[in-house]
DNA sequence: CTTGACTCTGTAGTCTACTACAGGGTTTTG
DNA sequence: CAAAACCCTGTAGTAGACTACAGAGTCAAG
């Protein structure tokens, strides 16, 4: 399993072939070898990377943001500083982000709570509230 | 500061006119009441929905979802099972995102540790690592 | 009472992230 | 050794979420 196809790596990764080819394009991973004929020939971490992208996508990144955390990872040598700036911003914002889910989580957990039974509903408003009352 | 037009909303909400009326369309803010003229008349509870919006999808939701919790939010008596069940996949969708992130803020975490100083970077590697590992 | 800021509807353009051909060559398999 | 299943490049279309006019009416300050 040295080297594989395009349709290969992308179901290893659940994506399509198109998929993998729009990454390339987009720099989200390197441009592989090629057959004599022009295939692109993929290692096994080629299948890694894809699926780090998937996961990150899920997760909320952007393209765009998923292209840094690459870069953070590839960065060689120099410039250690920068990406430890930029890992350290990374996680400011996911730790905002899970803070706001957490938030989100609650407010959806009062609304069952209140819910439960068949009630008239009208508590359903902590939603809002729970999720639009602090912003400072 | 009963009505507000809606340049006013549109500013207390950090969102652009535009923006507004675009929500109204899909249907994420009811149709407000029209002076005589035609103007958009919003009262205040306009702006808390707004910038209900505006976070949830800071969260990374799509609009379609938070038109889904906005409807939980708004669903009066009736069908308080399905409120509740509907609630209960969001927060099970919630706990997923929460429990990624926490992944990858622990992997980066982990990358910002190894990173001090100003290593070889060798070790950036593990971000790939973290992420990717465990996946059933 | 004019002028500039604001609003209206409606349509069209942009950006992101794909997704789908078209038209052609290559590899594998029955 | 065909025929199916793949791969190639390049272009174009889609969906979601805005964003930007155009052309016209309205309101508020000086």
């Amino acid at each position: 399993m040295a080297l594989m196809t395009i349709g290969k790596v992308a179901r290893a990764a659940g994506l399509g072939v198109e998929t993998v080819r729009f990454y390339e394009r987009q720099g989200l991973i390197p441009a592989p070898a090629r057959s004599e004929a022009g295939y692109r020939q993929y290692r096994d971490d080629s299948v890694r990377r894809l699926r780090f992208i998937v996961r990150a996508k899920g997760i909320g990144f952007t393209l765009h943001e998923i292209g840094e955390l690459l870069e953070l990872q590839a960065t060689e040598g120099a410039g250690c500083a920068n990406v430890q700036a930029r890992a350290e911003a990374k996680i400011a914002d996911i730790e905002v982000r899970i803070a706001e889910l957490g938030a989100m989580r609650r407010a959806l957990g009062e609304l069952v709570g209140q819910c439960r039974g068949e009630g008239p509903v009208s508590s359903c408003s902590i939603l809002g509230d729970a999720l639009d009352g602090d912003r400072s």
